[in-house]
RNA sequence: GCGCACGUGGCGGAAUUGGCAGACGCGCUAGAUUCAGGUUCUAGUGAGUAACAUCAUGCAGGUUCAAGUCCUGCCGUGCGCACCA
């Protein structure tokens, strides 16, 4: 293994993160905010020791990296790899000239810390500070350029009652359908018929954005608490992976569903992943079809109730429904079922209602069924089709019911083959475009309606997407059905039982009249609502959850009693980005002024249009390239929050957008995934296979910056891969070499003697070293010049387009060449330093004043010098190399001068020597030249 | 099953609009330095050949003067969704 440092990262390192912490270096001010003397903020721009207003200060740019929960295991290697990146480019941007926003907190409430509470006792307050404690320590051990003066936790109190805040700000709003937005309940106008009171605030509730609904949701046992649908995952737990099981229960839901169109359609003004905005469309699932009554054959229902809605994406195979099935929940099976059939259909429910939901999917290879004895009748012919109940129908979706057309659809036609129900083809594949039914006879894609006609109206002929057109018309002017869009994305199931989370500030009363029980918000003022100090953290034995047990807390003075269930962990990670803006704001969850700096267009260069959604959105984006942008202009974290925190976000973020509480419509505007990073024997790390690295061990022998580099030399940030400790080996020699550009290496040796019997404090130590006799106050050569500047080019580019492994590759092309040199230029070693710096700052800080005080100069912290640029003129080539070919294949390489003309190039192009082979004896057909490229010479 | 990515040396990965495939790093080979190991430095390193030729970007076709890149069909891997009508 390793060996002797390459260079003396372990002083280094700790040195420069206390000066950084000193000095408060990478504090970003927001308007209004005083810069102190000597800061080197203030020193770059005109700022020192003045009030910065909005308008005095630098184009802002706001990078986030998704904040961590503070786990006891600790920080593992996927986590530096976001924060890496985010660092290069907040340290990037700061050379640019931005005022950047580089915030870090905690996601601290979770499951954990109460699961340790339950077992010892232990409040979870306290295992959660010690796991912070070790988290900033490993955090700040990497040299991270955080505004560690925002740092938050959204456990703190004073956090989380902003948290509370928010909700009431939900709670208080609905959803107008008119405007599309989200209103004060207070603009909610009551039906006539809602007089009293009770029915007036019935009618409130029953239209706000959180609510309380009786529902089944998902219960976990294990766990001791419901879950939202986005935490279930194949029928068990997204936590832990527990059996969860469908129980009714009195539960806090968030109207999410009402803006399922706004989260979709904004997906396009923002610049994220084609494969996250997919994620995102699949799980909001929106659906195009139609509603269709089918009323009910000999129906002895009142009439309200006597036909049967279903919903379908292919009205135009309306002629083909030759069976109904309804969802054995759906509320008129028992009001349908004949006597014969009224045994088997019960029997069917019960086994239904058994099975797990997870049995229910997993189990479904197999199509299961019974019939009602009804019958519906198909509107558009009149023929008597039979109505059953199937566990494929979920009660959930759509309307609980549907229309099967078994010769179109795969799920129907399996039922139908089953149960030998009849199977009529409506729909002919296209086959000039080789469509053909599958091998079932199932046809389920689109083409040319057939058997469709009914004497009043006839689809035959028609290409699917006008057939749907005309029937669907044709059943909305028959009163018979509509156009309707479903979405697969149900509303947020908000409450937990748990201890370790928000309370709601919620109580619950009495109406005096009727002895109804109905809630009621806290007014502000009792914010924060902190939860109840208790020393058993259990559920209580009647299953309450176990705020439950604190009486005094939960039974108030006046006769009402606390909402005892707790938010679950993503109402805190819902909007802490807002919080960084102005984290200690005592008042307001976020003040005016920087939230309009920070994320509206004060503080950017370019204006934003909320929900423009147009062709040329992407020429938008791209016009944006370099600018700073509304919102967060860079958030990068995990693909695991692709739809839970993600939506949840964006949905809160649309709610306080319509209340006029924050300025743009979407928060994040360009959202990076960083990739796995695998073991070194390319498989996931995990505990059990043994292969998690601990980044403590690497950065114990290869340093910070050693380390930092790696991660970002590995290979694309959004891709998956293995980690590879030969490979840290290899960026740190680079670093090594880098360091002995600059530093005598004899020195080294003293520095190193010195160490081993040092009692001085380690300042001493560095001091033994000088610079490399090499680097002197000369002009660079041209060759030098354009070695540098072609680093600049580089690495300048692949900072802005995130790609970070080819910029350091660049770097290593330039210490290589470096390397040879006899004479170092001054400058051009220098302006190299500012290229490396946001990768590896320790190093770069180091050597940056060591250069200038070598050189008798003075220089303020690397960290504000301007980013370096490069001069397009001394990378223009007076003589440039251009590959020949004969027929395509190279043959030889010929050096012309640059501005050498077609004729020019020709000539030489035939005369190359190891082309003449392939030309002798041959007739030159063609000869392509692309300028400055290549030239081919076609023979026959 | 559906959707979205992606297949390049022994390994991680490079390759503007189609224009010298394999940058950079790891590993490996040889040499120098060293008592030695390690470190450092120098040279080499897709296969193949004495050297050329030739063959090479998952497979099979196609478009083109020219294809890793564009098109069609397969095969494989990863991720997401999964009876959503």
């Amino acid at each position: 293994m390793s060996s002797r440092r390459q260079y003396p990262f372990d002083l280094i390192e700790p040195k420069w993160q206390r000066a950084w912490d000193a000095e408060q270096t990478f504090r970003a001010f927001n308007p209004g905010d005083s810069v102190p003397d000597g800061h080197p903020f203030g020193l770059r721009y005109p700022l020192a020791g003045k009030t910065a207003s909005a308008a005095a200060l630098p184009p802002k740019f706001y990078i986030l990296d998704m904040f961590p929960y503070p786990s006891g295991a600790g920080l593992h290697v996927g986590h530096p790899e976001g924060y890496t990146a985010t660092d290069i480019l907040a340290r990037y941007r700061r050379a640019k000239g931005f005022n950047v926003l580089h915030p870090m907190g905690w996601d601290s409430f979770g499951l954990p810390a109460e699961q340790y509470a339950v077992k010892t006792g232990q409040h979870p307050r306290v295992t959660t500070e010690a796991n912070i404690a070790n988290f900033t320590r490993q955090i700040k051990s990497l040299g991270f350029s955080y505004d560690w003066s925002r740092e938050l936790a959204t456990t703190d109190p004073e956090y989380f009652r902003w948290t509370q805040w928010i909700f009431l700000q939900v709670y208080n709003s609905w959803f107008n359908p008119e405007t599309n937005k989200a209103e004060p309940i207070s603009t909610l106008k009551f039906p006539t018929d809602c007089t009293t009171e009770e029915q007036r605030r019935a009618f409130r509730d029953s239209k706000r954005l959180a609510y309380v609904s009786e529902q089944p949701v998902w219960w976990c046992e294990e766990l001791g608490t419901v879950l939202a649908n986005e935490e279930v995952v194949d029928g068990k737990s997204e936590v832990g992976g527990f059996p969860v099981v469908r129980k009714p229960m009195r539960q806090w839901v968030l109207r999410i569903t009402a803006f399922a169109e706004r989260l979709l359609d904004d997906l396009n003004t923002i610049e994220w992943t084609d494969s996250l905005k997919e994620m995102q469309r699949n799980w909001i699932g929106r659906s195009e079809g139609a509603e269709v009554d089918f009323a009910i054959a000999d129906c002895r229902l009142p009439i309200a109730d006597s036909k049967i809605r279903v919903f379908t994406t292919r009205p135009d195979t309306l002629f083909g429904a030759t069976y109904i099935v309804l969802s054995p929940e759906h509320k008129l099976v028992d009001q349908i079922t004949s006597t014969e059939q009224r045994a088997a259909v019960q029997a069917y429910k019960t086994e239904v209602a058994k099975k797990s939901d997870l049995e229910r999917t997993e189990l479904a290879k197999e199509k299961s069924g019974v019939f009602t004895g009804a019958y519906a009748l198909n509107p558009v012919n009149g023929e008597k089709v039979p109505i059953w109940i199937a566990d494929y129908v979920l009660a959930s979706y759509g309307t609980g019911a549907i229309m099967a057309v078994p010769a179109h659809d795969l799920r129907d036609f399996e039922f139908a083959e089953k149960f030998h129900l009849p199977i009529v083809e409506v729909v002919q594949p296209d086959k000039s475009i080789g469509h053909h039914p599958g091998p079932t006879g199932c046809f389920a894609g689109e083409g040319f309606a057939t058997n469709s006609t009914n004497g009043e109206i006839s689809l035959n002929g028609l290409p699917t997407a006008e057939a749907k057109a005309k029937i669907t018309t044709w059943l909305a002017s028959k009163g018979l059905g509509k156009k309707t869009i479903n979405y697969k994305l149900r509303d947020w199931l908000f409450s937990r039982q748990r201890y370790w989370g928000e309370p709601f500030p919620i109580v619950w009363r009495r109406d005096a009249a009727t002895g109804q029980p109905y809630h009621e918000a806290l007014p502000e003022s009792a914010l924060p609502l902190l939860p109840p100090a208790l020393t058993d953290y259990k559920p209580t034995a009647s299953g309450e959850p176990p705020l439950a047990r604190a009486k005094d807390w939960v039974n108030l003075p006046d006769g009402a009693v606390r909402e005892v269930n707790t938010m679950p962990q993503w109402a805190g990670s819902c909007w802490y980005y807002l919080r960084y803006l102005d984290a200690k704001n005592g008042s307001a969850f976020v003040s005016k002024e920087a939230e309009s700096y920070w994320m509206g267009s004060a503080g950017s260069a370019i204006g934003y249009r909320p929900s423009a959604i147009s062709s040329d959105s992407q020429s938008a984006i791209a016009n944006r390239q370099g600018a700073t942008t509304p919102g967060v202009d860079l958030y990068v974290g995990g693909t695991e929050h692709a739809v839970l925190h993600l939506l949840y976000a964006r949905f809160w973020h649309k709610v306080l957008f319509d209340l006029g509480h924050v300025s743009t419509a979407e928060p994040f505007f360009k959202l990076v995934n960083q990739g796995l990073i695998l073991g070194e024997d390319g498989q996931k790390m995990s505990k059990s296979r043994g292969n998690v690295v601990n980044p403590d061990d690497v950065l114990v022998e290869f340093g910070a910056d050693a380390f930092r580099l790696y991660e970002m030399f590995m290979g694309p940030l959004q891709d998956t891969k293995p980690w590879n400790t030969r490979g840290v080996e290899g960026v740190y020699r680079f670093l090594g070499r880098v360091w002995r550009l600059f530093i005598e290496e004899k020195s080294e040796t003293a520095f190193e003697q010195a160490q081993t019997v040092a009692t001085q404090p380690d300042a001493d130590l560095l001091d033994h070293l000088v610079m490399n006799g090499t680097i002197a106050e000369v002009s660079a050569t041209p060759a030098q010049l354009k070695v540098l500047h072609a680093c600049i080019k580089k690495v300048t580019e692949d900072l802005d387009h995130l790609r970070f492994n080819t910029a350091i590759s660049a770097m290593m092309v330039f210490v290589n060449e470096a390397n040879g040199w006899q004479s170092r230029p001054f400058a051009v070693m220098r302006t190299f330093l500012q290229l490396l710096a946001p990768f590896a700052p320790h190093l770069t800080e180091e050597l940056w004043s060591r250069l200038h005080s070598a050189f008798g100069q003075r220089a303020p912290s690397l960290s504000y010098a301007a980013w370096p640029s490069y001069d397009p003129a001394l990378l223009v080539e007076s003589e440039i190399e251009i590959p020949v070919s004969v027929n395509g294949k190279h043959r030889d390489v010929i050096r012309v001068p640059a501005d050498a003309d077609n004729a020019t190039i020709e000539a030489a192009a035939r005369r190359a020597e190891k082309a003449q082979p392939f030309l002798e004896g041959k007739t030159v057909r063609k000869v392509i030249i692309v300028p400055k490229k290549m030239v081919n010479i076609v023979v026959g």
